[in-house]
DNA sequence: CTAATGTTTTTTGTATACAATATCTATTGA
DNA sequence: TCAATAGATATTGTATACAAAAAACATTAG
């Protein structure tokens, strides 16, 4: 019995356009030209419009009026309110974590940072930034808000802040990451909270700290 | 010199349905009639599909392919998630305040609880509402980070989180108020951070009890 | 050579037509 | 009486046409 496709034309596009856009097909503050796109992806305007629509309203893109439409580029002040966001969003789901996820699913999430030994080479190292991604992907997943996870699922904000690779080295978060998974098991969501917080604040500290002696840099 | 009007036609149909949903012109679970709605407000369906579309990216609509756009309907176990997520968004809100805002910004948060004593009356009952509105949404406006209020602002999330009344009578809620303006003021971010989470899932607490009530009376 | 102007081309925003699908209604049969 | 079916109606999803605006290009004047 297979999954019945009763899809519609503007979903096909809209999930290509997200791809695309996930791909880096489509760079920030692109345009889209909307009578390309319907040759190439081969349908009409109107399914054209109505993804683009629908991804302008999960901030994926932007509508300038009679201009079309622009994969949304975030500005730097703008990418660390994203840090601040996760921080929020990501330290709520791990508290319910603590209060719902089930033995086995912290389980699982515990088994994410098993096996690293530092220094880490090339190979482990893609390894570490899989199980970061995995890892806060499943605090989300676990922590039984369906609101959360759907947000984190089609909210561009979500979206873009998970793109960027790592901020911080392993070395740094790793031992973060474990005391979260502590507080997990001790079901201490307060204490949790406060750790993925922090976890996140850090992250944006760095990265705005970047920002300020790039800044200088190019100056 | 007036403000140049160059709204596209999709942008007014947005912004009517946005306010026939917020008055409930428009009910939860209610289905859109695409024809009809172009027949009322006298536009073409493609406008009118535009808006649909972004709606549906803003979770204020729902689209069931085929069958067309429905106002959004959440489940009483979406809602508690609401007041979940609204206490990770706001938690973060106001220990960004104790960062960013400005002394007078913080003056003004301060204000809106100024001058109540209880018990209150039908009036002073009308005044608290509006302060406790006020007071959440300038958190967000005074925290500095954009995003957050671009969310606050655009996500069907959000809006419907504010909609509902108080859940928790203000007696109550109001020291908690008092608290969180009193950890403003030392610009103790940790502690107000702490406190609009908590007050937050106390509100979700009381709400889920009623709900568990409700359903004891209904069977 | 650059700036300003006018012209052409492109692209958007909008309206409309229509086939496919879903919904509603009436009819038939148990 | 009710369920199931068939037919009629309404509504969606899609394609297409076109005016208006924006962008690109060419031309002229300084």
């Amino acid at each position: 019995m297979s999954k019945i496709e009763n899809k519609i034309l503007t979903d096909l596009v809209y999930e290509k356009l997200k791809i695309m856009i996930d791909d880096g097909v489509l760079t920030p503050g692109q345009k889209i030209n909307k009578l390309e796109l319907s040759k190439i992806l081969g349908v009409s305007q109107t399914p054209i419009n109505d993804a683009l629509s629908r991804l302008a309203g999960e901030k994926f893109l932007e509508q300038r009026s009679r201009q079309g439409y622009f994969v949304r580029a975030f500005s730097d002040e703008e990418l660390v309110a994203l840090f601040e966001m996760r921080g929020a969003l990501e330290g709520m789901a791990i508290r319910l974590c603590c209060e719902n996820a089930s033995s086995d699913h912290i389980e699982e999430l515990s088994r994410c940072f098993e096996g690293f030994s530092f220094p880490l080479n090339e190979k482990t190292y893609m390894d570490y930034v899989h199980a970061d991604k995995t890892f806060h992907e499943k605090i989300i997943r676990y922590s039984g808000n369906s609101i959360l996870w759907e947000l984190s699922r089609t909210s561009g904000y979500m979206i873009k802040s998970n793109m960027k690779g790592l901020t911080r080295p392993p070395e740094e978060t790793y031992p973060e990451h474990v005391a979260m998974i502590q507080a997990l098991k001790e079901r201490n969501g307060d204490k949790a909270q406060q750790l993925m917080i922090q976890h996140h604040l850090r992250s944006r500290n760095v990265f705005r700290a970047k920002l300020t002696k790039k800044e200088l840099n190019t100056v």
